[in-house]
DNA sequence: GACATATAATTGTCAAAGCAATTAATTTCG
DNA sequence: CGAAATTAATTGCTTTGACAATTATATGTC
C-alpha cells in the first residue's frame, strides 16, 4: 500500500509521517474536543500557569498570530483565560481555568494512548536515537538561519 | 535558546522540527514561487505524468481536496493542465506544462540544498535509521487505523 | 434497461501556519 | 524630558489540511 515510500526522499517522508502521526492523535483528541495544537498549548500551561503569549508561543514553537488564535479559540471554550499584565500593559499573562485544568488533565492519558500506539515495537534506544537526530536538525537549521 | 527542547515529549519534538525544517526549505523555494507542498506535486509529477488527480493525491500523501486546491493554485500559474481523461469523464488526468517542467527542473536543486543544510553532518547510516524508524511509524499508524 | 451503489472531483467550513501591517505600550537615547 | 525605536498582541490575507456534503459519471445487479 505505502511500497512507493520506500525510496521516498526523505523530506516528503518526514512530513507524511508527520502528517498522517497527527492524524491518529487527533482521533484520540476528538472526544475532547481539542486539536493537537491546543493539546499541546493546555500541556505547556499546565507546566508553566501564567506565562505571557510571547513566551508561550515561542515556548510551543508557533508564532504569535498563531498563538492568539489557538488561545481564541481555548478562551471560548472556557479553558483558558487572558489577564492584563501588571508589569507591562501590553502584555496578557495566560492561564488555566479550573475546566481547562481538568480537561488536560483527562486528554493527557488518550494522547499518551496514541502516542504509545504510534511508536509501538520502537525500542526505547532508537526512540533516543530519533531523538537525537530530530535534536540535529533543530541545531542545522538554528545555525543556518543565524549565519 | 531551544535547551527546553531537550525534554520535549517525542510528539511535540516532531511536529516543531518538521515546522522548522519546512520553514527552512519554503526559504530556498522562495525564490521560485513554490510552496513546499506545490514542489512535491510538480515533483511527483515530474516522475509519473498524466496521472489523475485520485491517484497523484495518494501518491503525495494529500487528500482529494487538499489536492484539488493545491492544483487550482498550479493552473493559475500555469505550471499544469488538466485534461478530461477519455477512459473516465469524471477524471481529469494532470500534466506539467512546458514551464511547470522548467520550474521544477530550476527548483530541485535549490531544495536539495537546503536538505543537504539541514541534515548536515548526520551520517548515510543514521539517516538511513532515520527512514526505518518513519517507515516503521507509518506501518504502526496503518495497522491501528485498520483494525 | 433501470435503479442502487460507488467513485472522481469540487465546494464549504474550520483550524493552523507564514507573512505583513497595525495598535498600544514600553524602552532607549539625544 | 521627548522623539525614536522596540515590543506584545492583534488583524488581514494566503496556503494547507481535515471533514462533510454535493455533483456528475461509472459500475453492478436485478
Amino acid at each position: 500500500m505505502i511500497d512507493h515510500w520506500q525510496k521516498e526522499p526523505i523530506g516528503f517522508l518526514i512530513g507524511n509521517t508527520y502528517r498522517r502521526l497527527i492524524h491518529y492523535v487527533s482521533l484520540f483528541l476528538r472526544e475532547f474536543d481539542l486539536t493537537t495544537e491546543q493539546f499541546a498549548v493546555l500541556y505547556r500551561l499546565r507546566e508553566e500557569d501564567g506565562i505571557n503569549q510571547k513566551e508561550l508561543a515561542l515556548r510551543s514553537a508557533k508564532d504569535q498570530p498563531t498563538m492568539t488564535r489557538i488561545l481564541d479559540n481555548l478562551q471560548k471554550k472556557g479553558w483558558i483565560e487572558k489577564k492584563l499584565s501588571e508589569q507591562d500593559r501590553r502584555a496578557y499573562l495566560i492561564t488555566l481555568t479550573p475546566n481547562g485544568r481538568e480537561r488536560i488533565e483527562q486528554a493527557i492519558p488518550a494522547e499518551a494512548r496514541a502516542i504509545a500506539d504510534v511508536f509501538a515495537g520502537i525500542s526505547p534506544e532508537k526512540l533516543a536515537f530519533l531523538r537525537e537526530i530530530l535534536l540535529a536538525i533543530n541545531e542545522n537549521v538554528n545555525r543556518h538561519t543565524h549565519e
